[in-house]
DNA sequence: TGTCCACGTCT
DNA sequence: AAGACGTGGAC
């Protein structure tokens, strides 16, 4: 077990410090203030891996639709997913409406208090789970996000790897040895803070400004730049992938991915893996009981997940029925495409250019 | 251009 | 333990 950080009587004015500054310094959240912890719930599972200027206008949509458990419980499937489309990592609003139903019918349509229940609902892990019970219900408990990472990184001068498990556990007990008797919540969110707009991941910190300037070790040592460690991420795969804008009666054809882990039940335009030619499509689509009237390429885009790439090239095609097309195509208006049909960001600039028009193609090869 | 954030949670 | 799962903005 870690020694104490500090001595006893610099915790308290390390502490006072900290909640000082974050009283004067936070910046301003439509979820700040609030201690309901279905609005905080809401608020962290957005946050998780998004910065907050995006989660802002999706919140406030979301808890203006569904203000409560009882709301997101009873949402149709497909509202929920409009209400999500862009904010990416799905699954987190299909956990959420999943615990808000066993919340709803399992546990009086409460959120259980301690971080230790929190963190058996789906989708709350370790972080979550402390956040929500040390700011709504004053549990003196650590919330370690990203933020907190890089700055205990840098306040213990240390040159772990923070993507390290071990390390993480190691900084988790740092944060418990700090944490003050009452004001907890605060206290966790002021360290997140520091995080976000002092102690910063991609730019150099704001040291003149940090209200822990005193105790940071890495400042003393110079070495602010150097910390937080962390060993580089996975390279990702690349996929090429050839994306179908079908034309057939003013309608255009969509496809749900119910099947695909990734961006699961999201709807997509039709595509094929690899890069195909307009005679290989004539040829597929052929096969599909569609005959292509009209072939034009669109401008290629590309998509970036944290593990894969996708190099995408598109086709407006214009078509017509030969015989029975099922292979489970839908064919929407654009108006129905915009207000009924999540689609991800990767198929966006393609229906943008389906909405507004097609530019002129750029490409080389065609 | 490319890399990082972004440990957050689940599997 | 390590890989899957999204997105967009900063630098």
């Amino acid at each position: 077990m870690e020694t104490r950080l500090f001595q006893e009587d610099k915790i308290t004015e390390f502490q006072r410090k900290l909640l000082q500054w974050y009283k004067n310094h936070q910046r301003k959240m439509p979820w700040r203030g609030s201690s309901s912890p279905y609005e905080i719930w809401v608020s962290e599972i957005m946050l998780q891996q998004t910065r907050v200027d995006t989660v802002i206008p999706y919140y406030k949509r979301f808890i203006d639709r569904l203000p409560n458990l009882k709301a997101l419980a009873e949402v149709e499937d497909h509202q929920l997913l409009k209400l999500w489309e862009g904010l990416g990592y799905y699954s987190r609003v299909r956990n959420m409406k999943e615990t808000a139903k066993f919340l709803m019918e399992k546990h009086a349509g409460a959120f259980p208090k301690r971080a230790k229940e929190l963190m058996e609902l789906k989708g709350i892990g370790e972080y979550t789970a402390g956040a929500i019970a040390s700011i709504c219900f004053g549990e003196r408990v650590a919330a370690v996000d990203g933020n907190v990472l890089r700055v205990m990184a840098r306040l213990t001068g240390s040159t772990m790897d923070i993507k390290d498990a071990k390390v993480k556990r190691e900084i988790i007990h740092q944060v418990k040895s700090l944490l003050p008797a009452v004001d907890i919540g605060n206290f966790n969110q002021a360290l997140i803070e520091v995080g976000a707009i002092i102690c910063k991941p991609n730019s150099k910190p704001d040291c003149f400004n940090c209200p822990i300037i005193a105790e940071c070790i890495a400042y003393e040592k110079g070495l602010q730049n150097e910390i937080p460690i962390k060993s580089p991420r996975a390279e990702k795969k690349q996929q090429e992938i050839t994306v179908l804008l079908m034309e057939h009666k003013g309608r255009f054809a969509i496809k749900k991915r119910t099947h695909s882990k990734l961006l699961k039940d999201l709807w997509e335009f039709p595509n094929i893996e690899g890069k195909k030619s307009s005679v290989e499509l004539t040829k597929l689509l052929k096969e599909w009981g569609l005959k292509v009237i009209e072939c034009q390429p669109l401008k290629n885009s590309k998509a970036i997940f944290t593990h894969i790439q996708w190099i995408l090239s598109g086709y407006y095609l214009a078509v017509e029925e030969v015989q029975d097309m099922e292979r489970d195509l839908m064919w929407v208006t654009k108006e129905e495409l915009l207000r009924e049909y999540s689609m991800a960001s990767a198929f966006k600039e393609f229906r943008r250019q389906l909405i507004d028009g097609f530019d002129p193609t750029t490409n080389e090869s065609i």
